[in-house]
DNA sequence: CGCCTTTGACCGGCGC
DNA sequence: GCGCCGGTCAAAGGCG
């Protein structure tokens, strides 16, 4: 604007100055004066808009100030009584979607506020805080996000699950289904192919892999096509649970265990569940709704072939296999055309990955009615090492430990206190929970990060007491040495599952003592709540 | 004793 | 209608 102003000025000097010449004597003198008187209106007008753009600059700071003071006045409250808000109403997903978009502009207020904060400081710090912020881009939207968490306290399941249950689809927080009494098809009959199914497929020696929850196994078949036997399980945390799995070892590869899981938990789920839980969830949901496209947060660069989705400076690709049957997976149910079945393939190592945790993909099987979504993520290192519900202790140590480096990494940026922490993880559940397919992505990869291969207990009765706390000390964002973490721990552990525990870990890493119901409504991942999940698993198995 | 697994029987959907 | 197949039931037995 100044410029532009001067410009003007000087233009019109320059007339001035021509028709001065064609003057003479004092008449020059009074044009140069009036050319001078019209430089200086000219400059006025300069100086007010500089002041007014002075003032927007004011406003805006103040709003930034403001909304951030809202902010950790949330946070405060929010953290506070974060226990006794776990089992409130579900939420509008759109609307905590919009929140957060809103929300995760906020991000760039915050660099001129930095500056103006550090003006008088030397270049180099300037450089670095503009780095961080550039870098930290994550926390930032974290934080900002966070408020959304913060004030929608149960945005996922926990209430939800009741209306889904009967619908058996999926555990998905986006989708309301009316409560139905009866039964699943019920469901089915209304939508008929919208019982989802999330198959997991995993490296893991032993006859199922600890997702946390308790089961009881009711059947087995020898299925067509496999050799192997498939188990059929039923949850028996609580009687009416409607949740199915089905584990049956790929007739390929027998050390790769598949488990389908089918339908909604109703009730409240063993911290130790819930991983699993919402990643299945997450994944049904991202299944029946097809969602590859951005929400809140979320940007998606979708190409016809391939989709990128980035979060907060992490990009998952969504590699579109419409078009190609999925042969490399076995998929179990492909002869049940009653349910689209997705896959998250935790086995083989992708050929490339954009992120470090991996990638996923969909594809629609051509031997099913229905489309099968393969979501792989596997470590970029090797094929070999067991995903995150493997089991076994000589699955801890170095697996995936580069992934969970960068983890590491990018939490070491944020320099911020345990609170904070817990803020991350907040808006990581938030986030995740927002968007189902991210909320796939991200729960499988922390996971696969955490490398806790908890193990699948080769009796179900282990189950309980096989995940406690894995990565309770152990996942301190960047402050721990994880690889020894893991080995004390599968010391502890006796080598027995801590599979989901992995994101109990993420939950607890600020808050191990705590103490509480054993049981917390099923989100989908309030295990990211650190300080509101108590670590009930651990007192169990002291118990035990 | 309670909870679990095992395992054969049963049921319903689907294709021929 | 029949057989195949996946899924479920339920009795029997095991285990802690």
């Amino acid at each position: 604007m100044p410029s532009s102003g001067g410009a003007a000025v000087e233009e019109r000097a320059v007339q001035f100055g021509l028709t001065s010449r064609e003057d003479s004597g004092c008449s020059q003198e009074a044009k140069k004066e009036e050319v001078i008187e019209s430089a200086k209106s000219e400059m006025g007008d300069v100086r007010e808009e500089n002041q007014r753009l002075k003032m927007m600059l004011e406003r805006i700071e103040k709003d930034y100030k403001s909304l951030q003071l809202r902010f950790f006045d949330i946070l405060q409250h929010e953290t506070s009584s974060k226990q006794s808000t776990d089992s409130a109403p579900s939420h509008d997903e759109t609307e905590e979607s919009n929140e957060l978009v809103s929300l995760c502009l906020g991000r760039s207020p915050t660099e001129p506020k930095k500056e103006d904060k550090s003006t008088n400081s030397a270049k180099s710090t300037e450089n670095e805080e503009l780095k961080a912020n550039l870098t930290l881009g994550l926390d930032s939207k974290i934080l900002t996000s966070a408020e959304t968490v913060l004030s929608n306290p149960s945005p996922a399941e926990s209430v939800e699950e009741p209306k889904e249950e009967e619908a058996g689809e999926t555990w998905p927080p986006s989708k309301v289904i009316p409560k139905r009494n009866g039964d699943h098809d019920e469901a089915a009959q209304q939508s008929p192919p919208k019982r989802a199914r999330v198959c997991v497929r995993t490296r893991c020696d032993t006859p199922t892999m600890n997702d946390g929850c308790q089961w009881r196994k009711y059947g087995q078949k020898i299925s067509k096509g496999n050799p192997c036997p498939r188990a059929y399980y039923r949850c028996t945390v609580a009687p009416s649970c409607p949740v199915r799995k089905q584990v049956q070892r790929c007739a390929e590869d027998t050390t790769i265990l598949i488990t389908t899981y089918e339908g909604t938990h109703n009730h409240p789920l063993p911290v130790s569940a819930t991983a699993m839980a919402s990643t299945t969830s997450a994944a049904a949901s991202m299944l029946l709704s097809g969602s590859s496209t951005s929400q809140q947060g979320l940007v998606s660069h979708i190409n016809g072939t391939s989709a990128r989705t980035e979060l907060n400076g992490l990009s998952f690709s969504l590699h579109d296999q419409y078009l190609r049957a999925n042969k490399q997976l076995y998929f179990p149910n492909s002869s049940s055309p009653m349910f689209p079945t997705i896959t998250l393939d935790l086995t083989t190592s992708p050929s490339t990955s954009s992120t470090p945790f991996g990638r996923f993909s969909s594809s629609f099987s051509s031997t099913s009615r229905f489309p099968s979504t393969s979501l792989n993520f596997s470590s970029t290192e090797s094929n070999s090492l067991p995903p995150i519900w493997g089991n076994g202790l000589h699955n801890y140590g170095t697996r995936s430990y580069n992934n969970q480096q960068l983890y590491q990494s990018f939490m070491e940026k944020n320099h911020q206190a345990v609170a904070s922490q817990q803020v991350l993880t907040e808006t990581l559940t938030k986030a995740i929970t927002s968007d189902p397919s991210f909320r796939t992505v991200i729960a499988t990869a922390i996971s696969s990060m955490m490398g806790g291969g908890g193990g699948a207990s080769a009796n179900n009765r282990n189950q309980r007491v096989g995940d406690q706390n894995c990565f309770g000390q152990n996942l301190n964002f960047g402050e721990t040495s994880t690889a020894s973490a893991f080995s004390i721990n599968s010391l502890t552990q006796n080598g027995k599952g801590c599979a989901s525990s992995c994101f109990n870990g993420l939950s607890s890493s600020t808050s191990t003592s705590q103490k509480g119901s054993p049981l917390q409504p099923a989100l989908p991942f309030s295990v990211f709540n650190s300080s509101s999940m108590p670590n009930t698993d651990n007192i169990e198995e002291h118990k035990s």
